[in-house]
DNA sequence: GTGAAAGCGCTAACAG
DNA sequence: CTGTTAGCGCTTTCAC
């Protein structure tokens, strides 16, 4: 067994009282005394038990973040930028995946309350349904949460934080119907994710504030909003016989499967059909083609997350926090 | 506060002791008062406290993850499964990022032991010098530790799970000869970097073994492993005028940024020069140019990794497990 | 079968 | 300034 404040105290000749405020840097211990004691512990090399510490001092001093899916790079730097945050306002962070399952995520939750965290950032499961119970049980359990990146029903009280998506979409659709493209083909995944939803439906008024009718765009909805999906999308797009001039994809690891898979058959991009992701992750600049995108500034919402999380921890009430939209960024590249 | 054993007791009108046992499904206590305790618990929402818990049981459960950086994919992936075993294995995982820092890796170690996890599963920094700290300190605190994906020291009896990279770097590169290819270039990062250093001597044996002469041959060493450092590779290839018809790249990302820069430049790929990655990442597959590679088997590592340390906890002496080697598989596709 | 009591390692009044 | 005491919430002998 490590060695404990008790034998610190017993090798200093004082209480253990006196070394666990030493320890803690308190001025109410004698200078000479403090230091001899440090010494001491440093010596022998001793670290304190944080369970022993939490319980006694009645709070964690961690933040709890849940992602779907750590293997998406946007999710990976939210990931970083999150814990740096964190860092920095003065907490540990906690880092678990939820797999995009509902039932990973109930398990999760069931950790975060145990280990008290203190407050948690949230990314539901990118799936279509309610995540609602996982914000019901924190909030029960008078954990302060925020939802990162997407947002929980509207008028729920659960405060949030993301980047304008139904903005960014209208905008980069907008510019590309600017530019003269006419016949875009929308690629998304499954309807009943708030996050696809919004986008589709700032795609629909660009189109519709753009004079293009229903019956000129075609919307082809994928079970998944991955590299593979959007391939086997595209080749349907290759097959129909190059109808359109513009793909419209979701994010950008979609547009990147567009657009090798369309060089592959031989298009032209941006000539024969411009191509647009959305995210603005490394591999948008990585592509062969360069993607024109819109950037989500994974940065600011790490940051807006902690900041909106610590003051709710502070005392804000819930449902005088609101939802932080942050402003996105088109980005043009060579692909349009 | 949250609700808590005493309170159970209360209410279910018996001590804390049998509210304990009967939540831990302990046979001692009657059935019938323990599905009664079970379901008030349940009624209530009773969440243990982990840290009172931990405390008592005076075992955390819990190990440890250390890695450099979580928006490399390889790493990410490595998390992803290393958090699934270390599930079934029933135990928690912690994972802690070092963002490649020595300081930070520092900090961690003392997380780790403060926590008592139980064992560690730990990446080094991808920099030159030595991370052994880290393992001393660990291994001081008499925690099971275990290199992954790379090797401490040989000989260091700190236990390692890798893929062969000298094997595996040597498998291309001789690929590339047979092919006939003569003219390679070498593109890596900084030396004193273990996982460098042993893929470029697989690189230089299988070179002398197809009788290319070190004259015959070039390193380009950059200052980093990642799409823009490989970029400006490429570029000063392209610019040297095309002395060269293989550039063989210590991981995909790299390969990616070659690829795109010399298709820029009019590079017709494999014809002109034949060009490689390493670690079969998504990204190999999804490069304009399917990339040829050789895979690491990240799932392999993260199950030996977990079950080499569950036998490390269970008592097997360090010196004991030595250092699994896992073979490589050579995956070719269209750049080559 | 169930309860009483002690203890895990630390902190935090409160005395002195 | 330092020591004594009493918990934090849970587990775990050991009696009854």
């Amino acid at each position: 067994m490590a060695i404990r404040i008790k034998d610190i105290a017993k090798l200093a000749g004082v209480s253990p009282a006196t070394v666990s405020l030493a320890l803690n840097g308190s001025e109410l211990v004698n200078e000479d005394t403090r230091k001899r004691i440090n010494s001491i512990a440093h010596e022998h090399g001793y670290i304190p038990n944080t369970y022993a510490r939490r319980l006694a001092m009645r709070r964690s001093g961690m933040l709890g973040l849940v992602i779907p899916d750590i293997e998406n790079v946007y999710y990976a730097s939210l990931v970083r930028m999150t814990n740096n945050y964190a860092q920095t306002a003065g907490y540990g962070l906690s880092i678990l995946i939820s797999d995009n399952s509902r039932e990973l995520e109930e398990k999760i939750v069931t950790e975060l309350i145990s280990a008290r965290v203190e407050g948690v950032i949230c990314v539901p499961a990118n799936i279509p349904g309610s995540s609602g119970e996982i914000f019901a049980r924190l909030t029960d359990a008078t954990i302060p949460v925020v939802c990162a990146t997407t947002r929980f029903e509207p008028g729920s009280f659960i405060p949030s934080v993301m980047c304008g998506l139904r903005e960014g979409m209208y905008e980069v659709a907008s510019y590309l119907f600017r530019r003269g493209r006419r016949r875009p083909v929308y690629i998304t995944g499954p309807s009943d994710v708030y996050t696809l939803d919004i986008r589709r439906s700032g795609f629909l008024d660009a189109a519709r504030d753009a004079g293009i009718g229903e019956s000129e765009l075609k919307i082809i909805e994928l079970p998944e909003v991955n590299y593979a999906a959007a391939c086997v999308a595209a080749q349907q797009i290759a097959d129909s016989g190059g109808n359109f001039d513009a793909a419209v994809c979701v994010n950008d690891m979609m547009a990147l499967g567009v657009v090798n898979t369309l060089s592959r058959r031989g298009f032209d991009i941006p000539r024969d059909i411009a191509i647009t992701g959305y995210d603005d992750v490394i591999f948008a600049e990585a592509s062969p083609t360069p993607l024109t995108t819109v950037r989500q500034d994974i940065d600011s919402i790490a940051r807006e997350s902690i900041a909106l999380l610590t003051r709710l921890i502070g005392g804000l009430p819930p449902d005088e926090a609101g939802d932080i939209v942050l402003p996105t960024q088109l980005v043009i590249r060579q692909s349009t």
